[in-house]
DNA sequence: TAGTGGTCTAGACCACTCC
DNA sequence: GAGTGGTCTAGACCACTAG
């Protein structure tokens, strides 16, 4: 049988997809638990060992978590474990602080070449420009301007901002029900120039950490260009390989 | 019943472990298959779905590799795609290009007090330090400098490393029998000092990643710290979040 | 005690590779 | 065609959580 159908795939990649439609259409909500195994199983006409498979990816790839004798749970940025999943700073001395976001500008404009190709939209969109910087212990560590699709986040104001307690992301997600998935960043050295440099309180030209990252939702879909410049003073941006 | 084990694991992962000890032992060479999921499960006494769950996990953490109809492999740093592994380089214009690796020392030492604690040997055992360039399209992009267990790398010369085509993990790997299995890398900003902005074809005090890194084989054993040093005029280090 | 996910088994059939 | 890993199923029992 000749069919060229690159579309093949397996009962559990598809079931997969369906829990993800499930997710982007809003039936289960962050931090709430999915229905069990069993049920998703009945739903959807397969066996349990399928479904199993099905959350075991999804489990690997942080958007379900499991918890042994309770449930299946949608993951959260609420979480406050769940912060350090894409700020990768740790502080030189000692673990990981809690971060403080002080915002400083939101304000409209219109996307350009660049941010319109990271962000999959039409140049000339509407795009929403945030200034913010990072505090760890009090001290300013990283300054960091992004870019958000108008549409998503119509209504992001500085005033919700600023009072906002949590992450940036968890204000993300129950505000505007934007879930961040993965993200891809790109790391640079580059030198500060004297604005950035009075913000961060280092001296001009003082080598920083240049971290540029798109971050995505369900469905690969960008939803945020940022650039960041972190101060390296104190701090390391950690990496894992495997 | 009271019984405070915090040894309990399951069974797949007992011969999880099992398969990575004759994998130290040297049972199975990089490169090569090992047993079918079919032999392996008459040899532990095991059902197969055990064994092929205790392959899910090693394969997950690139320790094996499977490939349908053909049967399981022990990953290789001598497969070229496996130099980007480690290797989070990348061109701004255009993507990854095969590296070429200059060695310029390889001396003998005693470990001072970090070199010892990243190595996790006492203080004043002898070590190997190895100092390269790393070549991207004919143009010096990375510093190196490595500092090596001298047990385990016993004998290792300059002219070997000059000698060799492939990757430095590739040489440990077939010459030492050291397989690195994964990585951890704190990376910050610093200034170019003069030796190294020579070296690299920068001004001095250009900005550069300092890249450290140490670096595990079977049984989480560090068996290498480095600190590498990347112009990233042209390249830039990338890293998927998730 | 009931319900959840976690482990383990056994067996069937599919997809891929090689001879 | 034979052998490998890949998928799917069904059922049993274990470990953890909550009421």
């Amino acid at each position: 049988m000749a069919h060229e159908s690159p579309t093949f795939s397996p009962l559990y990649r598809q079931i997969r997809n369906l829990i993800v439609q499930a997710l982007e259409a809003g039936e289960w909500q962050p931090g709430q638990a999915i229905p069990s195994e069993q049920e998703l199983a009945l739903r959807f006409g397969v066996s349990q060992g399928t479904v199993r498979k099905a959350i075991d990816e999804l489990a690997a790839e942080n958007i379900l978590v499991r918890r042994q004798g309770k449930g299946t749970f949608v993951s959260t940025h609420q979480d406050p474990r769940a912060v350090f999943r894409f700020l990768r700073l740790k502080a030189i001395n000692g673990g990981p602080v809690l971060p403080k976001s002080m915002p400083l500008e939101c304000m409209r404009g219109k996307a350009g070449q660049e941010a319109a190709r990271n962000l999959g939209i039409a140049p000339g969109s509407q795009i929403i420009i945030v200034r913010r910087v990072l505090k760890l212990e009090g001290k300013p560590v990283v300054i960091d301007e992004m870019y958000l699709p108008g549409d998503v986040f119509q209504g992001l104001s500085i005033e919700q901002l600023k009072d906002w307690q949590g992450s940036l992301y968890s204000l993300f997600e129950s505000r505007f029900g934007v879930r961040m998935v993965r993200a891809t960043e790109k790391v640079r050295a580059v030198a500060a120039e004297r604005a950035v440099a009075e913000v961060l309180g280092v001296a001009e030209n003082t080598p920083l950490l240049s971290v540029e990252r798109v971050a995505y939702s369900y469905g690969d879909k960008p939803v945020e260009w940022r650039r960041g410049l972190y101060s390296t003073a104190d701090h390391f941006y950690i990496n894992e390989l495997s």
